[in-house]
DNA sequence: CATATTCATCGTATTTTTACGATAGAGAAG
DNA sequence: CTTCTCTATCGTAAAAATACGATGAATATG
């Protein structure tokens, strides 16, 4: 398997100054993440699961649908097409709209462009 | 909590539209991905968990460096930074060459573009 | 007012993920 | 050759995610 990776050889040097610094300093184990990132962790968290990518995709080409589109045109029950849509909406990825018994979605395009951004950003 | 939603009202004729529709069409539950889309899912899925997240970055910071380094920066075992390591490989997101007993990893460019290229396009 | 519809939430079973100690293999070092 | 280092994998316990039926709240319909 590690024999089709591509080729990324190790400065030897580098090594060495390595060692030379672990034989100095302590381990301090405080590499953090910024907010940003910890928030953009949380949003690909949420695009990790294909049902919830397959939402986006619908919303992107539904801009104004209800919970009930959703449910129509993907394989899942009701209960869980709603706690999909929870967690996008805790994400801050789409924005629901409470009208009559109905509930509106929409894609948080705000979010949406942040989330572009910060991928832009992050490599 | 719906109450600090954004606005976003359902359109009544839209609506209309839709009921007439259904009454003619059949519930397909039909809706899937492609294959782009169920990949970038994938990669998602591997960067949305902030141990991983943080391997990336750091991969970011220290083109050229090995398991251990990553290993001396988390507040991880061994094993678990190595289990992470691994979704991230499987994701393509990174590849390890073995250096004698250690293993040098970094970034995959090629899926990084290839992964930035599809966020901008997904919305 | 009684009934239909729409949807979020609850409770729960199942699956998956996460984390870690232990281990083993593959070199380097003495 | 023996020992030490580095790291992937295994086994496993605990936590989280996923999926669904049932329920209830809110609203529309008759």
């Amino acid at each position: 398997m590690s024999a089709t990776l591509p080729i990324c050889p190790l400065d030897k040097k580098y090594l060495y100054r390595k060692i030379t610094i672990m034989e100095q300093e302590q381990t301090l184990k405080t590499y953090t993440l910024t907010d940003d990132e910890q928030r953009l962790s949380e949003m690909m968290k949420a695009l990790g699961h294909p049902a919830r990518m397959q939402i986006i995709r619908y919303l992107m080409e539904h801009p104004q649908c209800i919970t009930g589109d959703i449910v129509d045109v993907l394989p899942l029950a009701q209960a869980t097409v709603s706690q999909h849509l929870k967690v996008l909406r805790d994400a801050g990825l789409i924005c629901g709209t409470i009208e009559g018994t109905a509930t509106c979605y929409c894609l948080c395009y705000e979010s949406v462009d942040w989330f572009k951004a910060q991928v832009g950003n992050l490599f």
